[in-house]
DNA sequence: TGTACATCAGTGAACGCGCGTTCACTGATGTAC
DNA sequence: TGTACATCAGTGAACGCGCGTTCACTGATGTAC
């Protein structure tokens, strides 16, 4: 069935995430979705087409839980969403996580549809990010939401690099401070005093 | 003589960033060096130390290169190094430039000594950084600098990622306005009229 | 100063291995009658 | 309802290739005398 093909790109999006575009072998990607290598090309006409939907397929997965969890339009929300993206939990399980962190220099060096995958994927975060800030025009929200992804992006990936695990989480913790400032500014919420105390604790 | 050493190393770490880690061959990195590939183990043990000393010479270098730029300790001096990093030619230049963005994801997964060597980089970073953040107390600095490096490393990835010119230009543009803004509060310097003027156009 | 020798950086062929890709085959499923 | 056949997703062996690594060899350099 055609469904097999969706086992694929899924068990593929996670090993990608987990170990590297480059190091994930065809054999090993079919094995996780219960499949022996030979039949991949029953599905797929090469390994940069898998590398293409399940980059696709990750990226619009972040999206779609990133809307959902915005869809309750509290006033928080956003920043609830930027915590759960800069959390250890995250961090620690590239597999499931955001693509252009688990891959974002592979895909730097990718092919064109590669990217333009990539690209399509981003702006859906950027979509969703600029939605929420809603004390400015939606050219402005656009602007600020391509820095906070940066942000978060940046702040993820080094939090990932860095060996000392107090480092790591003072970088997520720093990043989530100060996204939370801005974001406090442009949503119009105002943060409760017990999450204003808890993060000047640091 | 041993600063053959030293030229394999330069070498490799612009192949590396270049083409990427796993990408990159030891025959075409020895030949890139004026080598050929039988050579390369009477100066290292694997590849994989070469990959360490080769990250750690590239994020020594752009420390070095980031301090030589601050030295003159001009209060635009941040702004200007900053730029500088936010740059299309920093963008489209991944060979000479920060091993964060080109190599990201894959030290990421590296073993712990490429990691460890990848964090005594960024440390020079963060703290050159955190010394120009003159209005506020060290370990405050130290932190913010975190946030400014997520900021700059998140935005050069994305904006070599994504295939869309203007998107990837003005990635970067919001980056280095985000950071001007901040800078100058930070730093107590005023941007100048002209600056100012210049950012806001877009 | 000139000759004999040791050293060792650099060469290039060879190795075993895992990769992406191909292909002849299998065997469950669905349709024709 | 039962039988014959076509289809095609999935199997597993095989391919050529480039990888990291090894190794016997070369030939320039430096020292001993």
């Amino acid at each position: 069935v055609a469904q097999t093909r969706r086992r694929i790109i899924e068990a593929a999006a996670s090993e990608f995430r987990g170990k590297g575009i480059d190091a994930t072998g065809l054999a090993e990607l079919m094995s996780a979705a219960g499949l022996t290598h030979g039949g991949f090309y029953k599905h797929f006409d090469s390994k940069d087409q898998v590398v293409e939907e399940s980059v696709a397929h990750a990226a619009h997965s972040l999206a779609n839980s990133l809307q959902s969890k915005l869809s309750s339009s509290s006033a928080r929300a956003l920043q609830a969403a930027i915590d759960d993206y800069l959390s250890a939990e995250h961090r620690d399980n590239a597999r499931d996580g955001c693509p252009f962190v688990a891959l974002g220099s592979e895909i730097t060096r990718g092919n064109k549809p590669l990217r333009e995958a990539a690209t399509v994927g981003f702006l859906r975060l950027v979509d969703a990010i600029a939605a929420q800030l809603k004390n400015m025009p939606p050219a402005a929200a656009r602007k600020k939401a391509l820095v906070m992804l940066s942000t978060m992006i940046g702040a993820l990936t080094m939090a990932r690099v860095v060996t000392d695990p107090d480092l790591s989480d003072s970088i997520l913790r720093q990043a989530r401070k100060d996204l939370s400032r801005r974001g406090a500014r442009l949503t119009g919420a105002t943060r409760s005093g017990q999450s204003a105390r808890r993060e000047s604790r640091t």
